[in-house]
DNA sequence: ATGGTTTTTACTGCGTC
DNA sequence: GACGCGGTAAAAACCAT
């Protein structure tokens, strides 16, 4: 949610310094003010003459109006829009009574025509009720994204499963929020730049559980390809957490790849493994650090940090022996 | 639901600065 | 005496069945 203040803040700036109109919005080319034209419909540059929108919809009156009663008969007609409803109220409705405006029954070559209708209606509603959904969800992979730091491809990734599960009719009896948040977490571990459940859960609107349960139903039904979390992926992120030197970061991740190649990690938390590996790698090197420090940063238990850690140095031991 | 495994929590003792 | 570290036991969480 920091990101949208910051832009609303901006945009307020931007209201003070010019004394044109327009949302405040700046040209994308050389970043001057916007004009709207409203007499061709455009949004042009003040600048650099750059078109931004074409065929804005003219929602003044219509011609000119001389007076009072004149403006009052040349204003446009129609409901009003609003925002209450998700289609601000412009989607066509048709009613299920088989009676004609004057409340007479419809013969049977009409009713069916409405049958028709009705049902093609529906079609195209459930169609845009799916793209707004889909709008939503974007805004949520972005801005958890962010909070995350993932990279911009995450997010690529993230919608385009997304967009996947939506037209695999995932989403009925999920919420959009849960979805949307298991999506960013598989594109992140396919990436390799994975985050922890915590770190997921933390920057989503829903529990811990829910991401979990979400994300298995979604990889088993798209059954996406996601191998598990390779330790060494977290490597970096703790290692620069923690100011440690590439040396150290090295070392870890060498002691990564002998306890894999010994075997020692299965069915053990990737996480805890790297955080382990790290904290050894900086013992190693003689750089400062303690348990509770590389504990904090990777959220990972002190005791499991130890046990890991000892299992590592074992295992790096066994393949000097050898 | 259940049992086995892993992780966490909480507590303790030891050595060092 | 506070701090970092090691170990332990019990609780909690997780996973497959």
């Amino acid at each position: 949610m920091p990101d949208t203040t910051i832009r609303a803040r901006n945009r307020a700036d931007e209201n003070e310094v010019e004394d044109q109109r327009d949302e405040g919005e700046s040209c994308p080319e050389c970043s001057g003010n916007l004009i709207t034209d409203s007499e061709h419909g455009e949004t042009v540059c003040e600048d650099c003459g750059l078109v931004v929108e074409e065929d804005n919809v003219d929602r003044g009156p219509e011609w000119r109006a001389f007076d009072a009663k004149e403006k009052n008969e040349k204003s446009r007609v129609g409901a009003p829009t609003t925002n209450t409803m998700h289609d601000k109220g412009l989607s066509t409705n048709i009613d299920w009574r088989d009676k004609d405006a004057y409340g007479n029954s419809l013969g049977s070559r009409q009713r069916e025509k409405m049958q028709r209708l009705r049902k093609w209606n529906e079609r195209f509603r459930t169609r845009d009720s799916k793209e707004r959904n889909l709008k939503q969800a974007l805004g949520e992979i972005d801005r958890m994204a962010s909070a995350l730091g993932l990279p911009e491809n995450v997010r690529e990734t993230a919608s385009v499963i997304y967009r996947r599960a939506l037209d695999e009719d995932l989403l009925p009896g999920r919420s959009i929020e849960g979805v949307s948040t298991a999506c960013v977490y598989a594109a992140a571990r396919q990436a390799g730049v994975p985050r922890s459940l915590d770190e997921i859960a933390d920057v989503s609107r829903v529990e811990k559980s829910e991401v979990a349960r979400t994300y298995r139903y979604v990889v088993r039904e798209l059954s996406l390809e996601v191998k598990p979390a390779d330790p060494e992926s977290y490597v970096p992120r703790f290692a620069s957490g923690l100011d440690l030197s590439d040396e150290a970061e090295h070392r870890a991740r060498s002691l990564l790849k002998t306890a894999k190649e010994q075997g020692v990690h299965s069915g053990k938390s990737p996480v805890g493994l790297a955080a382990a590996a790290v904290y050894a790698a900086a013992l190693l090197t003689n750089e400062k650090t303690t348990q509770a420090e590389v504990s904090d940063v990777a959220d990972i238990s002190e005791v499991t940090i130890r046990n890991r850690y000892h299992e590592l140095l074992e295992a790096e031991e066994g393949t000097v022996a050898l």
